[in-house]
DNA sequence: CGCGTATGAATGAATG
DNA sequence: CATTCATTCATACGCG
């Protein structure tokens, strides 16, 4: 356990996918990827693959069933979740106002698995920065033959962002349905910033 | 490479002291919070704040920032943590009911993983013996005053009609066309196998 | 100093 | 696609 170094997670507690058709024995019900698994995928990402169709993922599924146990679902899921992240990140991540400015590192969001790929510095805004997908030609990443030629061409002008705004609907629904457990009066806080 | 487990956090001292007594914020990989932090965000949350959305987490962080350095991340992970593990404090708690469990395992967590859902509809359901969430509908901390203007056009997003149906019936049966999905319709990425 | 706990961070899973 | 919940991983800290 150096602390310099980079401490692989390897994400392997209950990692032992390799139980082929098994299934027994998985104490964990939550699938967890491999590092090869991740890396695929996230190859995949990188190579502009955002949201797979069913037969995508049910051959990548498969692919990836060499490596451990996986659903497609899973890969369903991965996707999902990952563009989602990437998106929130650009929202809540480190949007250090103008109010104070510590350079002091240029890391300051974590980066799970980004492998090196433009990370802008964003805007707070809700959309737009996004779509920018970027489009790669020859991807050679899988030990076989075929590389598929990726026509590039998506533009991706797709404003598409549905606008769900939820300024001043959510702030009261959200406390009628959640709620607060307070036993004590609502105290008036100085929360004017908000 | 499996990238996907660094912590950047690969550094070691960090000793982000805090709670008024002096100590600086040394750039650290984990935010620590300061005091005057944790304050404000625990009065946050007895206010009945619960999740904040993207921009009450800019401002919170915003207004955070005077006591040191933060991030919009740590505030939105600072309430997701809150409350989860309120939550799951609840949970074990009602496990225990009448029965003194203490030899086993400290392992308690029903850990009922299902593959059809989970029991939480949405925001607030109970297992039973809580403290009766009280809804605040007076809480007058967040003035809508100009967030309301702000938005007069909403069109109202009526193409959010998206197949989301179950991850199962879209995976294996016939994806239907959705047309609206098809990130970039060209792009046949079909990595060897795909 | 090793260990248990509190908590920040991350992500799989699911729902709307 | 957004949002939220649940679970797990990784650390900082305090304790004995």
């Amino acid at each position: 356990m150096s602390l310099e170094g980079f401490s692989i997670k390897a994400r392997g507690l209950c990692n032992n996918n390799n139980m082929g058709g098994g299934g027994t024995g998985t104490k964990c019900g939550r699938w967890n990827p491999t590092g090869e698994q991740v890396k695929l995928l996230t190859d995949l990402f990188n190579a502009g693959l955002r949201t797979p169709r069913t037969d995508q993922i049910q051959k990548i599924s498969t692919e990836l069933s060499v490596y451990g146990k996986i659903e497609s679902k899973n890969v369903f899921y991965w996707f999902q979740n990952h563009k989602a992240r990437e998106r929130q990140k650009r929202r809540k991540i480190s949007t250090v106002d103008f109010d104070q400015r510590q350079d002091t590192d240029e890391h300051s969001f974590p980066h799970r698995h980004n492998t090196s790929h433009h990370q802008q510095p964003q805007k707070d805004t809700f959309e737009g920065i996004e779509e920018e997908e970027k489009v790669i030609e020859t991807l050679q990443l899988f030990p076989l033959s075929e590389v598929e030629r990726m026509r590039a061409n998506n533009t991706t002008a797709s404003h598409n962002e549905y606008i769900r705004e939820q300024v001043n609907t959510t702030l009261f629904s959200t406390y009628s349905s959640c709620g607060a457990e307070m036993e004590h009066p609502p105290l008036d806080l100085q929360l004017s910033f908000l």
